[in-house]
Formats: structure tokens, sequence, C-alpha cells
DNA sequence: ATAACATTTGAACAAACATTCAAGTGTTTT
DNA sequence: AAAACACTTGAATGTTTGTTCAAATGTTAT
């Protein structure tokens, strides 16, 4: 076992490389996990996560409350559907949107408490 | 008050306005969050972060473990350092990384634990 | 049936992004 | 002082992404 200073030859550590084998999710959770984590990653998808937040409400609320249009609205909230981020049901011919679960709220919760703390 | 069913003229409920202004973020506040957030969004990222939940180690050692070169590595760390969620000290010619604090586990965490629900 | 409405969808376009390559900086060794 | 090393940085490139516009779908009212 090779544990030559930084980093000449072979610069890593073989235990490192066994425990980062050991815990590094596989190749498709990772894909799966940045996928899900860069949908969080715009403002207009988390605007909308905050006004499901408050209660159901139907596309063109949305976009009236954001100030959007309808459109951008309706393919951002395909891709928050399509995450499984949201739920809808169809009441005529308006469709409701709504949260799917709490791990919308955590998520959020946890990204906006370290931006406060490292604002200051 | 008006209370008119979706969506005609004035689609939106003025209480769900009001309660929307009062529970969204600022504007300020909402770009640093996705701004934050967005980082979790990429592979690469995300396997540097779970390379250093295991210790503190330097460029050359994430670039070897993950197979990447060193130039992409390090951009990929100074995203991460201007976001503070790593912190980096110099001893020598080395250049040691290590997390800046337990949000990202967090993070992450809440972010595999959905895929991995949705997943099945 | 036809019209009106709420929403979705596809193509197009500009902006943002990850990686590469080459050149630069800072540190130690000789 | 020069060479070697560890890392950073800037420009370039191909890809991804958010929004717009126009057309399409599904539902209800006439």
């Amino acid at each position: 076992m090779k544990d030559i200073p930084c980093c000449e030859e072979h610069c890593v550590h073989d235990a490192l490389v066994d425990e980062v084998e050991r815990v590094l999710p596989s190749e498709d959770e990772l894909y799966d996990l940045a996928e899900l984590l860069r949908i969080f990653g715009d403002t207009t998808r988390i605007r909308i996560l905050y006004v499901l937040f408050e209660k159901e409400v139907c596309v063109c609320d949305i976009a009236e409350v954001l100030g959007m249009t309808i459109s951008a609205i309706s393919h951002q909230l395909r891709i928050l559907k399509t995450a499984r981020l949201v739920k809808h049901r169809r009441d005529g011919k308006t469709v409701y949107y709504s949260l799917a679960d709490d791990h919308v709220k955590t998520i959020l919760g946890m990204g906006m408490e370290h931006v406060k703390e490292k604002k200051q």
C-alpha cells in the first residue's frame, strides 16, 4: 500500500480509492440525483414551488401571480411533474397542481438556511 | 374580493396574490438560492462532494479518483468554493479541500431519499 | 357542430454551462 | 536562478436549458 506524498506518480492513496468506491453512489443514482437537484436551480421553478406551498392552484393562476406566460409555466410544470415533485388533477377545463411531498420544503429550506448564513 | 371560477378575466384570487407575496422570498434571496441549488445539479460536483465526505484531499487526488483532468476539477472546485460549500488550505505546493459545513450532506441526503422513493 | 377556453407541446433562439487546451501563478527543490 | 511541481485561469467549443411563438389537444358551453 503506497502512501506517496501528493502528487508524484501514484498521487492517490489506495485507502482513499477504496473508501470512495464504497461511498460513491452508482452512476445511475448519481445521474438521477443530479437531474433532481438541477431542478431546484432555477428561480422560476422555485417560485412555482413556493406558490404551491400555499395551496393547490391552476396553471393560469401561477402564470398571473408570477407575471409570466402560461406556456412558460406549463413547460416548467412538466419538468416538476416528471421529477414527481408536483401532482396534478383535472377538473373540467382546468388543471390543478399541488406538491407531491415534503422533500421539496426540506431541500429549499436547507438551501435558504445556507444562503442566509453565508451571506451576512 | 373577487372569486371568479378559473380563469376568466381576473383568474387570480386576490387572497392568493397576497399570500404569495407574503411567503415568496425576495428577488435577491431567490436568485442566491437558485444559484446555490444549481450547483448540486451536476454529477461531477456531486462526486467531488462525496469524495470530500470522506476526508480532506488535494486537487490531484480528486482528479485521479474521479478519472478527470486536474483542470476540470479545479474549475468545479472554484464554483464550490465561491458558494462556500468547500474550504481550502495550502500546504506547500499542495492545496487541500474539505467541506465547509453540513448543509451539503443534508441536501444531498434529502435528494437521494427522494430519488430512491420515487424510483421503484 | 362550432366556438371558446385552459393547457400542452414542438421548433427555434439566445443565454448559460462543463470540459479542454494552453498559458499563467505560486511554491519548493536543485 | 532555473527547473519541477500543484494548481489556477482564460479563451474556445459543443451541449444543455429557459422562454417565446405558433399550432395542437382536451373540455365545456352554445
